[in-house]
DNA sequence: AATAGGCCCAACCGCGACGGT
DNA sequence: AACCGTCGCGGTTGGGCCTAT
């Protein structure tokens, strides 16, 4: 798989972006969108590579940005996204309308993940001596950080995360519809088309709609595993709905929606009978 | 007042995915 | 099937700003 050179770096500008470079960029693509990444410079009049505008567009320049600071709910909503997506900046991006991938990613690195890091430790000594009944613990550090493809295990952060209704839009699941073309990120503060696979997209949907719609009280809420029994109404988890999702996503992949309704389950300290 | 260290954020880099040829 | 071009993503970096000492 060939893969071209991101621009020719001589005689290209580089760093920090100009206001005239920014007119020039916001101009040509009023005019004329963007198409064409790789040949907008010349076209624009910038000594920029293609990839360099893009990046400026996409996380400064866009008319639908929302500049300013992050609020308590806006912040709650990436924890919340992000155990269920993981490190998927873009995922997360296309939840919070007006905010970048790149914007979140910065935000979580430099305050949230040391918040939610902070809270989690003296939960989890807590936790030991406590044990009953089951409540969203954290894992160790060390589980935190080495998964971050896999949905984070959820922790306590029950004090910023059963505050008030966040502000994402559950939206109608990809599949749900005859269509199989990728439908992730309808959001419309993105114009980024997913690269990721129909599957995972699916999946994040899946876990989206039964974790974060349920109910704000979930996250907070004490989670009982009824072992013995086969209704699995675990709290506000709906493990029907999952099923009823399953059923109504049968061309997906058994493999990921099972592996990730377990590790979700495990994670959220949920025993489930053996299917 | 000086400065070291931390914080924040825009920008860059490298990679994989995907469509076209 | 193999190659090429383009795009988007996540990780990382660099520098300005802020704060504590």
């Amino acid at each position: 798989m060939g893969r071209a050179p991101c621009c020719e770096k001589l005689g290209l500008k580089r760093g920090p972006w100009s206001k005239e470079e920014d007119d020039l960029l916001i101009n040509y693509i009023n005019k004329h969108g963007h198409p064409n990444w790789r040949a907008l410079p010349k076209l624009a009049g910038l000594l920029r590579c293609g990839k360099s505008c893009r990046l400026r567009w996409t996380n400064y320049l866009r008319p639908d940005i929302k500049r300013g600071n992050f609020t308590p709910e806006e912040e709650n909503t990436i924890i919340k996204l992000h155990q269920v997506l993981g490190n998927r900046w873009s995922g997360i991006a296309a939840r919070l309308p007006g905010r970048t991938d790149n914007e979140i990613k910065n935000i979580w690195h430099t305050r949230l993940k040391k918040r939610v890091d902070d809270k989690s430790q003296p939960q989890e000594t807590q936790d030991i001596q406590d044990q009953q009944p089951m409540e969203i613990t954290s894992k160790s550090e060390e589980n935190f950080e080495t998964h971050s493809s896999e949905p984070e295990n959820s922790k306590d952060n029950s004090e910023e995360i059963s505050s008030p209704k966040t502000n994402f839009q559950i939206q109608e699941h990809p599949n749900s519809s005859s269509s199989t073309s990728s439908s992730r990120d309808s959001c419309s503060n993105t114009t980024a088309t997913s690269t990721s696979s129909l599957a995972d997209e699916s999946r994040d949907q899946i876990m989206l709609d039964n974790l974060i719609e349920v109910d704000d009280n979930f996250w907070s809420e004490v989670l009982w595993a009824p072992a013995e029994t086969n209704d699995y109404n675990v709290s506000d988890l709906s493990l029907s709905s999952l099923e009823e999702n399953y059923e109504l996503n049968s061309s997906l992949n058994d493999y990921w929606f099972w592996d990730d309704l377990f590790s979700t389950a495990n994670e959220l300290m949920l025993e489930l009978p053996e299917l």
